[in-house]
DNA sequence: CTGAAAGCGCTAACAC
DNA sequence: GTGTTAGCGCTTTCAG
């Protein structure tokens, strides 16, 4: 049986293919007797209507595009899922893109993909979030495109973040309610901006607890796993080394461990280890990981839904663009050796 | 500026429309001269031919999919970016579709999927890929379809696989040259068929080693981390452990490795555990894991090659669809303590 | 080897 | 509220 057409619906449903057109893209003016009939034609004739054709008649492409550079696979994949979710229901397909945010050419190159696959929106993670370039030409253009957890979520109405910087703070308390007063801090890449947020969550943390904030114990990481063991390490040598170490991103916790292991250190009982971003490895590593909870899905699913409601001009007021991160307590924690 | 179209092209080089269609569909039948000066118009004018039109009025969409129901995510993003490859270089986009294997309705949701998306081909991962049904089903529509790693690689032309059973035979040859001879095995998830490849490698590996092949050092295990650390408690609590533990996969031996430190046994000192995939957290995990590499991405990137290679009618004899595994050895493997 | 004409299935004005 | 009529940019016959 050949695909069903527009004509054949119309046909079907006694009225003009107008109609069945407004019926398709919900638009006003149609009597609900009317519509009711050319939705049951529809179902009867399995129809579904052409992307092609739509999109080449009309000027949308019913194409979303997910632009990023990042090496956790976790992340990628969440964010992808999330955004799955609501392209399906919209009868949206998602474009993926990788790319490598530091290139020079990285303009073009997206300028180049919007002309070429005339994609309704964009999507972009972290660190590409931040490229300013990027975001001009965006603006420029004036393509919708949300940024999932840009440094700053006030810059652009179309953001979507999370409470980076009250989670670490949260962290940090609990670690001071643990007894620990020498917590140190391994802050993340430089490029990655958003993950900024969680070293001044993690003062406030440490203000909030009545701990002095010292720079000596915070190190400069870069969001790797062999980064985390790098910093573990020099922390660890130190004459007096922190009680509890608490590093921007799970990876780098995960090296900490690593190096702590190295180091002849138990953890927690000589030293406590937090993390941050729950990626499966949290879990997987021995012990496992205290860390935050990112619910990085919602945050690609909600991504979606403002990038749909702009593309077809509806309010996005009621969707709020904060995803909140919860603290999840495991094993790499507890209570300091002084405090015991 | 307006974006040129085929008639803009076909203007500036002085043809006709339809010979700027034989240029941009490498037809044959086009003179040289002819060819380079619409070669020239298409570069000047920065022309892009849409996907849209293309697709409505030729039969092709310009569309893949990859179909998958895998809980790693590493997994599924090295498909993706081979796949990715390949389809950037041909104006090709990827379609991505999660699904759960296990769903009855699932055959149903295929059908849906390729009548709606009018995909050109799919790529099924496993353990889709070795849904009879859903073959079925892409047979009986007569769509290109390549399996990656189904159980038998010979079943269907279009399969891209790794030679499993002889790297795993190798993996167990090299911990019987550490003199281990109580070798365990834990098997994969039964659903996923490629896997069990594996075992007949264990086997082989055995017996070329001229050692015994033991029912009793063979376990369930299913893929995941915790039924890893569930089979490795088991076997290491039995009055005579096995010296060495070799996981079907990585995620079961890191949960062999957690098992370990928690029964309090020193890796590899006391017990030698391996993996098969060389996923991220093979070396993350302490001691970082001996396994097999597999060239995920090559093969994704491989599959994409057989695809567009047969949606386009031409050979694909000289594609090679095997890819080749490695043995990786780190630190989670070491001479047996009675050959020591 | 090249070109003219007829749609592909739909949306966008503009009627009615 | 609903229908009519043009195209959107390309591929496909079928002529030359």
């Amino acid at each position: 049986m050949k695909k069903a057409t527009i004509t054949d619906v119309a046909r079907q449903a006694g009225v003009s293919i107008k109609t069945v057109s407004r019926v398709i893209n919900r638009e006003p003016n149609v009597r609900e007797s009317t519509r009711a009939r050319v939705a049951k034609a529809i179902e009867k004739l399995r129809y579904r209507p052409s992307t092609s054709a739509r999109s080449l008649a009309g000027s949308k492409s019913f194409l979303l595009a997910l632009l990023y550079d990042n090496p956790s696979s976790s992340y990628v994949t969440n964010v992808q899922n999330g955004l799955l979710e609501v392209c399906q229901q919209n009868q949206y397909d998602l474009l993926i893109h990788p790319c490598d945010y530091q290139e020079p050419s990285l303009t073009d190159e997206i300028a180049e993909l919007v002309r070429n696959t005339r994609v309704d929106g964009l999507v972009l993670t972290p660190p590409v979030t931040d490229r300013q370039s990027v975001q001009q030409l965006l603006r420029k253009i004036g393509i919708p495109h949300v940024l999932i957890s840009p440094r700053d979520c006030d810059d652009h109405d179309m953001t979507v973040c999370t409470n980076d910087r009250e989670a670490s703070s949260e962290m940090v308390q609990y670690l001071a309610s643990l007894g620990h007063d020498r917590i140190a801090f391994i802050q993340g890449h430089p490029d990655h901006e958003a993950i900024g947020n969680r070293f001044d969550g993690y003062r406030d943390g440490l203000t909030v607890s009545g701990l002095p904030f010292r720079k000596s114990l915070c190190v400069q990481g870069f969001n790797s796993f062999e980064s985390g063991v790098e910093q573990g390490r020099r922390l660890l040598s130190r004459k007096s080394p922190p009680t509890a170490i608490f590093a921007s991103n799970d990876d780098m916790a995960a090296g900490v461990v690593r190096a702590a292991h190295e180091a002849g250190f138990s953890v927690p009982r000589d030293v406590s280890v937090a993390g941050f971003d729950d990626i499966p490895l949290a879990r997987y590593v021995w012990p496992a990981l205290t860390t935050i909870r990112q619910e990085i899905r919602a945050m690609g699913h909600r991504s979606a839904e403002l990038l749909l409601r702009r593309i077809n001009a509806q309010d996005t007021d009621d969707l709020a663009r904060i995803i909140d991160s919860e603290l999840v307590i495991r094993d790499s924690t507890g209570p300091a050796r002084n405090a015991a």
